[in-house]
DNA sequence: AAGATCTTGTT
DNA sequence: ACAAGATCT
């Protein structure tokens, strides 16, 4: 019996452009597949719920797939450090092959396990797969990490261009299925990460197809429709000429160099790819900078005056009842379908931090519980650049006003129709006064930020 | 990735 | 009178 290679899917839930594991079929041996759900180890951040719904069906798209293929995909909980060294003693494996993880708590217990199994005389290998530029090969002139986009990303195209994505790997090896040990597996269902009492999730079946093979289907569908408008409508919310990949790239069912690529071999659209710019800037950031979800950036910020926070008008945020039209009509599209325009995330966190004055953080963790694409750094990143408190961020007094954003971007109201039509008109708040009060308090910052 | 207001240019 | 552009916050 060969001792099989052991392939540990993390964010990366997809067969196609794999180095892991393209790696691991060029090796020859059997392969087994491993996802572990970690809730365990110090430092993890806990998935939101519609997070865990994502996650399920994608499992399971990958799981179906990868048996298709002969390959066993391995379902386990707990640390993932423990649970790697059980599954390499149970399944004999004689090399463990991922991709790169990027946050603090992740880079630690990959980093621990691939010298521990290594001097147990495993080989191990990690492989660049979610990123298009490695954190640290993006460097300014003096040798340290940028915290401006516009330099980072001509940075990012000075260097060699992302590579091409890979094809999928050729798995079955006559003779192979069937000769590795069987490995115990959790089931899905033992993980509970659907929703039961309530049922809140029939929004996100209604709106979204998790797994490998819909997100290459939106893509070609993308970048053949709706890429040649992008640059002119990806700011208009009833448009529909977003990409809508941020859950698939953030799952990783398809990689950054597929989308990459495809938006460049069909013309390109700078704007786009910029778009995944800002995707690589966050994590660039979270990487140097690894307390980005609950600390300020910019530490001046540490003196805002926040005052206690208005849980009446937190409450209306969140449900969609403020009376500013699009501000609803985004917090319920948000709540129905786990996903919000990206031009109205920018109005509803401003919305919340500059009008209503509540922390960015408590916002930050509403959309992290509610989006199918919350992402470790992007959702922290740009909340802080909402805030005024991030890398590059808006300065402290580009304050939305929602009424003028509507006009521009929605002038039609068709999107506040499509998700807010019988809202009520009752607004929370004067925008004028609320304005006046953010600004007071952003000067506290400024002073506060001199001798 | 902005808003308010002031300035300048065109009817 | 109004719009586009510059400037400050």
């Amino acid at each position: 019996m060969t001792s099989p290679t052991l392939v540990w899917f993390r964010d990366d839930l997809r067969i196609a452009d794999n180095p892991a594991l393209t790696a691991a079929a060029e090796r020859g041996a059997p392969i087994v597949a491993l996802f572990i759900l970690d809730e365990e180890s110090a430092g993890m951040r806990p998935l939101g719920a519609a997070s865990r719904w994502w996650l399920h069906h994608s499992v399971e798209s990958l799981r179906a797939r990868l048996a298709e293929r002969g390959v066993p995909l391995v379902l386990r909980r707990g640390a993932a450090g423990v649970v790697v060294r059980a599954i390499v003693r149970e399944s004999g494996a004689s090399a463990v092959f991922w991709n790169r993880r990027y946050a603090s708590a992740e880079r630690a217990i990959d980093s621990e396990l691939k010298s521990g199994l290594r001097s147990d005389g495993l080989e191990v290998q990690s492989f660049a797969a979610s990123l298009l530029f490695e954190p640290w090969t993006v460097q300014t002139g003096a040798g340290t990490h940028y915290s401006v986009f516009t330099p980072f990303w001509r940075a990012c195209q000075a260097l060699p261009a992302p590579r091409l994505p890979l094809p999928e790997p050729q798995l079955l090896h006559p003779g192979s299925a069937g000769v590795q040990r069987i490995v115990a597996s959790d089931t899905l269902a033992d993980w509970n990460l659907l929703p039961t009492a309530p049922d809140w999730a029939a929004g996100l079946r209604e709106t979204w197809t998790p797994g490998e093979p819909a997100a290459h289907d939106r893509l070609r569908e993308f970048v053949a429709t709706d890429l040649p408008l992008y640059d002119q409508a990806r700011d208009e919310p009833s448009a529909g000429a977003t990409s809508l990949l941020s859950p698939r790239l953030r799952w990783g069912e398809i990689s950054p160099f597929s989308a990459w690529h495809a938006a460049t071999g069909a013309g390109g659209s700078a704007r786009f790819l910029s778009e995944l710019g800002w995707r690589e800037f966050a994590w660039h950031t979270l990487f140097f900078f690894p307390n980005l979800a609950t600390a300020n950036l910019r530490a001046e910020f540490d003196n805002f005056p926040w005052p206690q926070p208005d849980a009446q008008a937190l409450r209306a945020w969140r449900e969609g009842n403020t009376g500013f039209g699009i501000v609803d009509a985004g917090m319920r599209e948000l709540w129905h379908t786990g996903h919000m325009h990206n031009r109205v995330r920018m109005i509803t966190a401003s919305f919340l931090v500059k009008n209503l004055l509540i922390d960015w953080r408590i916002g930050e963790q509403w959309f992290w519980d509610t989006l199918v694409d919350a992402d470790a750094a992007s959702n922290p990143f740009n909340w802080q650049w909402v805030a005024g408190s991030g890398a590059d961020a808006a300065p402290y007094f580009r304050i939305f006003n929602p009424e003028l954003q509507a006009k521009k971007f929605d002038p039609h109201g068709l999107y506040v129709q499509q998700w807010a039509a019988d809202a009520s008109p009752l607004k929370i708040v004067d925008l004028g006064l609320t304005r006046k009060a953010a600004l007071g308090a952003y000067d506290v910052v400024k002073r506060s930020g001199r001798p």
